[in-house]
DNA sequence: GTCTATATCACGATAGAC
DNA sequence: GTCTATCGTGATATAGAC
């Protein structure tokens, strides 16, 4: 692998500080030095803040896209197919932790962006668009064959997104509430296990006083 | 009612301001003004912007405590318990959509706080751990005596945060996903229904091809 | 308790040499 | 494609009059 462009190394170091203080938390001179650069090169490869801003965002949708896609496009039932999807998005989570608190900031900075009708700011939204209306396309399906409860397609797809997203953007606050680290692969592997045990049987047991001890962890 | 003291004013005005911006896009001056105030009086009221910011904070959890405190006090089975929990911490969240934002933000902007060992940091840091203390431990007496599956505390926590803290901050996204507003009283019923729904009993159903047109909505 | 004035600094962005 | 220098603005915070 050859060495990363100044393009690319600016893009990684960038994902790294919005992610950690945020669209106006950054500045460009410490984000610039930080990439081994004068402050006026990254003019050079961005128009401004808020394009160098959406870039980091369109590159880190575009992962989670790579991942997601193939795992719904499986055949199964929908019950399979959304064990897949799952895994596949906190792989893309777990992957590194800026990109679920990237994804989470979006969803509030928006306000914070100087222009929302640039080119680059439609292609985020429309890529993000496109990957609500795909998962919410899919449980869609699993309610009309029955397989899944009659749930608000839209509320469900919201706690997906809590129980994943919020999850692994949640620091140290998800440190103290889970009482360990988020990040390690046992930590991601438990999770899997619970979203989806959460998912499949809820929380509340069927059989109230039966059998306590056996189900599995 | 007598009218707001300069004080708090100021922290209402606050409040608005960095939830919808944040800790850094925030200007004293732009808040001074608009709680009818020149810039250098905030001084006068709070030490510095962190100490405002952090006195907001408090103010939130205190107000979310006050719902939450008795909702869990009262007797009954623990699946009981949790949905009174749920319908306060729902109603908490959706009495303004400021509340959720600055919690959501204050996952991860303390990065951005220039120190965290203040007394007032400490303050809101002991509030919030007490807060997922009681929380934490009033899900774990329900896998105890068996009304709950054994699932990992700590998880079932961060799940039941993500589907109500995430969905009332998740702002204009939350609308796309939804389709539909976030805080009007329909889409709040519909929302702490569908949540009570998820845990009670899980997204896949029991019978998974019978009867596939009968459950509530 | 609020004000004006100011100190100090960092910000995003531009101009233009090399 | 990277640099130095600079523009104009707005930031937090302080000093001191009223």
């Amino acid at each position: 692998m050859q060495p990363l462009s100044s393009r690319e190394k600016i893009l990684e170091v960038a994902e790294r500080r919005f992610a950690q203080r945020g669209y106006a938390g950054v500045g460009l001179r410490e984000l610039a030095s930080a990439a081994g650069l004068g402050k006026s090169s990254l003019f050079h490869h961005f128009a401004s803040k808020a394009a160098l801003y959406l870039a980091v965002l369109d590159r880190v949708l575009e992962r989670i896209e790579t991942r997601i896609g193939p795992a719904l496009a499986v055949r199964g039932t929908a019950g399979e197919r959304l064990d897949r999807a799952l895994d596949a998005l906190i792989d893309a989570l777990a992957e590194h932790p800026t990109v679920a608190r990237l994804l989470l900031r979006a969803l509030f900075e928006d306000d914070d962006l100087p222009e929302t009708e640039t080119p680059e700011a439609r292609a985020v939204d429309s890529r993000l668009r496109a990957l609500i209306g795909e998962l919410g396309r899919f449980i869609d399906a699993g309610v009309a064959n029955g397989e899944f409860r009659k749930v608000s397609t839209g509320d469900a797809l919201q706690t997906l997104i809590g129980a994943t997203v919020y999850h692994f953007a949640s620091g140290e606050v998800g440190e103290v509430v889970t009482g360990g680290p988020l990040f390690t692969r046992e930590a991601v592997a438990r999770r899997k296990a619970e979203v989806k045990g959460f998912v499949h049987h809820g929380l509340q047991s069927p059989q109230p006083q039966e059998r306590p001890k056996e189900s599995s962890q």
